[in-house]
DNA sequence: ACAAAAACATACTTATATGAATGTTTTTAA
DNA sequence: TTAAAAACATTCATATAAGTATGTTTTTGT
C-alpha cells in the first residue's frame, strides 16, 4: 500500500507544479522537462506516472483549475438561503477580487487563460471547461431564481442572461487586467458591478 | 520604386497571414515556416523583410489586431454628436456581435487571445495592446461625459468604471463563447448589456 | 530471502523550431 | 549595358520538444 501512495504523492506534485508552470508561462510554452526539472525527478518518472502531456493537462484542469473556481465562486454561492442574494452576489465577487497575489493580478485567470490559449482548439479540454462555465452559470441562475421568490430579485430579470454577464465581466476583466501595471480597472469594475447587481433588486 | 511597392506588399502578404494563423492557432503555435508556406515563399524571403517572429508579431498587433478594434468599436463612437449616446453603445455592440462570422465566434477576439496568451508574459506586446484598450476605454469615457451634458446619462455614472466593465463584458464573452458551440450566450450577453446600458440614463 | 512489479533514471529517436549563412534571381540606377 | 543592391531561395547550425526503449533501484507479496 506505501507504494499507492508513492505514486499518488508523485502525480499530485507532479500536477501542482505543472499547474503553476501552465498558469505562469501557458499550456504550450510549457515543456515536461521543464515541469520534471522543478519536482526533481526525470522524464522517465512523468512518462510512468502520465500517458501524455495532454493527459496530464486534463489532470491539471480537472484537479485544481475546477477546484479554484468551485471552491471561491461557485461553493460560496450556497448560502443563498441565509444571506440576501444581492449581498451574497456582491460580497463573492468582491472577496474573489481582492483576495488575488499580485500575482493572480498579473497572470489573470487560469480557467481563462487555457480557454483563450487553447479552449477552441482541443475539444477535450473545451468540454472540461465548458462543463465548468455551465456548472459556475447553473449555480449562480439558482441564486438569482432563489433570489425572486425571496422578492430581492425582479421578477423581469432573465437570469440565464444574467449569470452570462457576470461571468463574462469577471473573466474579462481578469484578461483586461493583464495589459495593466495596476489594479485600478479591477476596483472600477467592482464598483460597477455591485451597481449593477443592485440594480437587479 | 517598383521594387519598394514589391517589397510593401510581401510584408503585407506575410502580415496578413501570420494574422490568420495567430488567430486560428495561437502565436506561439504557429511556426514561421508555415507562415512561409501559405505565403508560398521561402523562409530566406521572411527573414530579409522581417528581423524576428517578435517583430512579426509587433506588426501584426499594430496593422491588423488594432485596426479590428478601431473600425468595429472605437470610430464608431465618434457618432455621439448625433445619435442619442445610449443608442449608440447598445447599437455598436450588437452589431459587432451580429456581425461575427461563424468562424469569428468559435475563435474569440484576437486582442483579448493575444493578451490571455502572451499578454503579461512579454512586455512590447502587452504596451501595445494596453494603448489600443486605453484607446478604447478613453473614447468610451468621452462618449459617456457626453451623454452626460446631452442629459442622455446620469451624472452619478463613474464614466471610467463603466467603460472598464463594458470593455470586461465584451472580451470576457468572446472568450466564455470559445468552450460552447452554439450563440445562445453571446445573445443571452446582448439582452443583459442593453438593459444594463438603458440603465446608466 | 527472493522473484515480480512498480518507481524512477538514462539514453535515444524523431520532429520541428528560430535564425544565420550563403547562394541565385530580379530590379534599379548610372 | 552593367555593377550593385534588393528580393528571394537553399542549406546549415543549434536548440529543444514529445515520446520511447531500456536501463537501475526500490518496494511488495510470497
Amino acid at each position: 500500500m506505501k507504494q499507492k501512495i508513492k505514486s499518488e504523492i508523485t502525480q499530485q506534485l507532479i500536477i501542482e507544479e505543472s499547474f503553476k508552470l501552465f498558469y505562469k508561462n501557458g499550456y504550450s510554452k510549457t515543456s515536461i522537462p521543464e515541469i520534471m526539472s522543478k519536482t526533481g525527478l526525470s522524464k522517465g518518472a512523468f512518462y510512468h506516472h502520465f500517458e501524455s502531456k495532454h493527459e496530464l493537462g486534463k489532470q491539471v484542469i480537472k484537479d485544481i483549475v475546477r477546484k479554484r473556481i468551485y471552491d471561491s465562486m461557485i461553493t460560496p454561492l450556497n448560502n443563498y438561503k441565509k444571506e440576501n442574494v444581492i449581498n451574497l452576489l456582491c460580497r463573492i465577487f468582491t472577496e474573489r477580487i481582492k483576495s488575488f497575489s499580485i500575482e493572480e493580478k498579473r497572470l489573470g485567470c487560469p480557467a481563462n487563460n487555457l480557454i483563450n490559449e487553447i479552449g477552441c482548439s482541443d475539444d477535450v479540454f473545451r468540454n472540461i471547461l465548458k462543463q465548468l462555465i455551465n456548472d459556475w452559470k447553473s449555480m449562480l441562475i439558482k441564486v438569482l431564481e432563489e433570489g425572486k421568490l425571496k422578492k430581492e430579485i425582479k421578477k423581469d430579470v432573465n437570469s440565464s442572461a444574467v449569470a452570462i454577464y457576470l461571468i463574462s465581466g469577471f473573466e474579462g476583466v481578469r484578461g483586461i487586467r493583464k495589459v495593466f501595471d495596476d489594479d485600478k480597472i479591477l476596483f472600477e469594475y467592482l464598483e460597477t458591478l455591485k451597481k449593477h447587481i443592485h440594480q437587479l433588486g
